[in-house]
DNA sequence: TACTAAGCGAGACGGTACGTCAAGTCTTTAA
DNA sequence: TTAAAGACTTGACGTACCGTCTCGCTTAGTA
């Protein structure tokens, strides 16, 4: 049993709530360390005892936050199962967690560490997932087995991810369509 | 004619250039206006009195140093111009300039007005290129003329973009064929 | 003759007079050259091509303001002639003017150019006529002629310059009464 | 008793150390904030914490390092203990204090915060000692008592900081005679 | 009647120092 | 030992003036 008082798990949490909801927040400009430390009701220094940097604080804040949205699907429609899912993700984008991950991918351009960090523990799991759906879709005959998946993936998330980012065009639901009907047909198996 | 001492299109110049090499040069972290400065031979006061921001300055030097760049061909045939033109831009990407974008993005998250200024400046007038060309194809019978015009595009440019950002692959030359595998079955019109 | 379009003294004045009333109207502020310019409708280079600082332009408005001010009459009386002078002393310092001396007063303890330049211009000119005074008034036998002629004009006219500078007490005509009340019976001749 | 880091007594002597080095050495012109912040080792928000201007700072330094200075004796003459006094102020305008005098007289001059914060901290508790003493003389019977008190300090004194500020003439301990030998005949009280 | 040499208002230039701000570290007392 | 509080170092920020340097224009001899 270790000595002396052991870490508040509640602060922990208060300091995950804080960052998700100041960067969430629609007027935010530029959340500071010391705001989430006052918002949390926690010193700084327990911020810099558990992470090692603001950002870390918002990713953690963000992969807690995130942890169950967007499932794939098993409808035994590989297409509608996409569809699915970028319904589902276009929510997320739209939601406060946009905008921690744009905080993050602006962070991400500057700082290979973060970028890196971001990658591994937001970016990968879900690509991953989306992956392993494509190649289902390739096993059980609904798309193309010669196709590139790590591109073809690319296509039909990188609308969003562009809508995000670059912010030229809204981002609606009914997009998910529009993205299936531009792909679709070259990612398809040939009857 | 205005009176007093006029601009120094030199000074300017020099500006920019260190903004450019600063800011495109592989190892930098955080390219601060004092650096710009110092490596411009230039005084403090002569950025602010040109330019708003540290940011402001980089959007000048990545517009005037890619203003020819990534012209479309015309070759007949649009998917060939479409795949030159992806290659152009993934030349650009790896480039230095490729840096500035980057960078811009980065601070457009967080800057409502930077934002809009990146996609007037720069976004835009290569976005209207792009979708000028997309109709033409349309025209000409390339294109099926029922796709929805901008989700195709960022579906072709998406994943450039994307690893920009995002990093998680390299982008290669022969990356613009499988982008154009995957998505031209979807956008070319049926014979 | 020399050629070139000759100084404009019109502006010379208006630079002066600009001094002199910003230097002397506003309460307790740091007045800049770029105030004195813009106040006379003057470029700032006309400014340093005729004086060397804005002290100089100061010193130069003080100097030109006050030649003919504080003449020493000739009553016949010694005592009666310091009083004079001292009341019309007081009421300089009670002016805009005496705004301006403290200025010079504030340079001078950081630039001993300044300093020098203070005392060549403004000091000593004054001294000499007080000094002279006081040896005509051993002349006459109206001051003893054992004392220390600079220490007395030091004790006769130090009051006036400490509550110029320190503030500690408001500077009234009646104190020329008490300073010389003070003063006078070590210094007045023994009958 | 409240919490947190106390604050670093021995970082405030290093500044108050530094400011009064720097600004009372020889060749000082101008002393800045970085200067200071610099040879004390410490950080400029330190500086800023503490005090709300470069020249509280100094202040701070003369009223730290002087407060010792230059007490009144007790050797039941009263001329004599005013000398001794007068030699006292003259020793320490000649010492380094007497460049933070300076200092703080012409930042007095375009600043009536600070002028009032000299008088209140610096002047005020050295002139009551001086009224107190003179106030003694009169009911030992070694001064007169129908003199203004405040016009015979300012006559007392009014030479040495003349000197001080004018620097017309040298400081030197034997002026203290002087001065005596030219206001004590008005003040003494008649045989 | 030109030509030339200043002086002029205007304002951009390279600088220095300012006072503020946030990041991340260190040092207290309290729990 | 951890927490809260808050003082600390560091370093960039954007601003205010400084004193200098062009601009295009005006004014006054000289040719």
């Amino acid at each position: 049993m270790p000595r002396g008082r052991t870490r508040d798990q509640d602060a922990r949490q208060r300091v995950l709530d804080a960052a998700f909801d100041l960067v969430g927040s629609e007027e935010y400009r530029k959340v500071t360390i010391n705001d989430i430390a006052a918002s949390a009701n926690v010193a700084k220094q327990t911020i810099y005892r558990w992470w090692p940097s603001r950002t870390a604080v918002v990713l953690d804040a963000l992969v807690v936050g995130s942890m169950k949205a967007t499932p794939f699907g098993e409808s035994g429609d590989t297409r509608a199962d996409f569809r699915a899912h970028l319904r589902g993700v276009i929510r997320v984008f739209n939601s406060p967690t946009g905008a921690l991950i744009r905080e993050l991918i602006a962070e991400s351009q500057s700082d290979a560490a973060i970028a890196e960090e971001f990658r591994r523990r937001f970016w990968r799991p879900r690509r991953e997932l989306s992956l392993a759906h494509l190649h289902r879709g390739i096993d059980v005959g609904h798309v193309r087995p010669d196709i590139e998946p790590e591109m073809v993936l690319d296509a039909i998330y990188g609308p969003l991810w562009l809508r995000l980012t670059i912010g030229h065009l809204p981002l609606r639901l009914k997009d998910a369509d529009d993205i299936l009907d531009a792909i679709w047909p070259g990612v398809a198996a040939q009857r």
